[in-house]
DNA sequence: CGATATCTTGATAAGCATCAATGTGAGTGG
DNA sequence: CCACTCACATTGATGCTTATCAAGATATCG
């Protein structure tokens, strides 16, 4: 992942070791943010900024995974993302945190001065379109998020859960993937109940479609079923015809 | 940040007939914006594009109501978002439409060639600044609608909807709101079901905490009892104190 | 003014939440 | 090294919220 090394990739060798923030920038912009960051780390269920903060540094995940998210006053909780290795958090232009993030598991982090960071991004076109690309992407799967909490069952949330994870750690096809979040966490993700995850993780399992080696290891046995129950289209093919055909009024 | 009305502002007298999307932008780059945009009209119920076409032009409403909408395989549809006057669509930068758009009412648009916005935008760093604050904005309220759809119950998401409405179309302390959109639309906003939503607002008007003129026109009657039940923080004081306690981990 | 879509209301059922125990694994201290 | 403990995960019994199915009322448009 780290290594799409193209023609147009422009890293130092000693890039192996830069932020994956760099990757594929030219290499004066990279040694920039290189020069910027400063390493930061983080143990397991401490937080690193809460919802309502004055905005402050922006941060990339190097290694572990942060949970950010937002409550209600009267406590209730829901997730609304999960940083892996190479996310940014702490994007919010508007000078307040709009989500709490907290570590899941131990992290190493790279911390960037705002100001320093909003500066380079004024000079470093690459970067800005990076940066776009990203604000972008964010969008994208947040939209995914909510078709899935609005409109999908227990049982199409989890599929989907799992074959996200699989998609994001490890790559498209991989089979066998580690949860490195507790199932209050998937449930607060998912809109549901820890009662309701664990059960239908059980239901899957009993069905054959995974099988679980310890509690948060897991093995898709049978990625069509688990694809045809999320059937978001993520996996399949990017629905090709009969387009014309979805146009709501009716005739 | 940017949008203060301050002395920085330069916008020429004619610019209140100038697309929203110019506000508080330098002369000369409203100037561009004006010259890069064409009208567009559409009418209620038809497409602007779909889900799944290849990204063509930007367009910003100047009049009327838009929704986007995402679908599963089976029809099940969700709406990731309302457009409003001022608001943009089609900004996706990965190639792909990710949402169809379709007018809701009759609408007015102005249509914008994307190789043309993204020249201007290299260009103009305050439409850029614009635009990452947009983008940043967008994805704030996708978190508290991913929060709504997670975690609250139907009243409390057709109450916090109607405030919403309240807020985009009037100022945030009006008490008459008019819906142009139908229940249907309302529903697969919220992830509720027609009836379910027409319900809802019948309880909320036997309660008094609305009133209804026809179908399409409420008028809240007691915000307070609304914003409680919403109690999504928008409205009531940006939660201030106790934040330390928040944490997690319990000592 | 009639035809048709939309909205409302009612009866029933399903899915998921809630409450309550039991099981399991990781870390701790004897 | 093993028992102990505590957090976490699983499983079970029950109930509530919301979906579904089915009419009926109202609005909208030609």
């Amino acid at each position: 992942m780290l290594t799409h090394a193209t023609a147009t990739t422009r890293c130092t060798p000693s890039a192996a070791m830069a932020p994956v923030l760099c990757r594929d920038l030219h290499e004066d912009t990279s040694e920039r943010i290189l020069e910027l960051g400063t390493p930061h780390s983080l143990s397991a269920q401490e937080a690193l900024f809460w919802e309502g903060d004055d905005a402050g540094d922006i941060f990339e995940v190097v290694e572990g995974l942060v949970r950010l998210l937002r409550l209600l006053p009267d406590g209730r909780r829901a997730l609304v993302g999960f940083l892996f290795p190479g996310d940014l958090a702490g994007l919010c232009l508007n000078g307040r945190h709009v989500y709490t993030a907290e570590a899941v598991t131990d992290c190493r982090l790279r911390r960037y001065n705002r100001r320093q960071f909003q500066a380079l991004l004024e000079q470093a076109p690459d970067l800005r379109q990076r940066m776009f690309a990203l604000l972008s992407d964010e969008l994208t799967a947040a939209q995914d998020q909510m078709l899935l909490l609005a409109r999908k069952t227990a049982d199409e949330k989890v599929a989907s859960f799992l074959l996200w994870i699989a998609r994001k750690t490890r790559g498209a096809r991989a089979s066998a993937i580690e949860l490195r979040m507790g199932r209050a966490d998937i449930a607060d993700f998912l809109g549901l109940t820890v009662e309701t995850v664990s059960r239908t993780i059980s239901r899957l399992k009993r069905d054959g479609l995974i099988c679980l080696t310890g509690a948060h290891e897991v093995r898709l046995l049978r990625r069509d079923a688990l694809e045809s129950l999320a059937e978001d289209g993520h996996a399949v093919a990017p629905h090709p015809v009969e387009r014309r055909n979805r146009a709501r009024w009716p005739i």
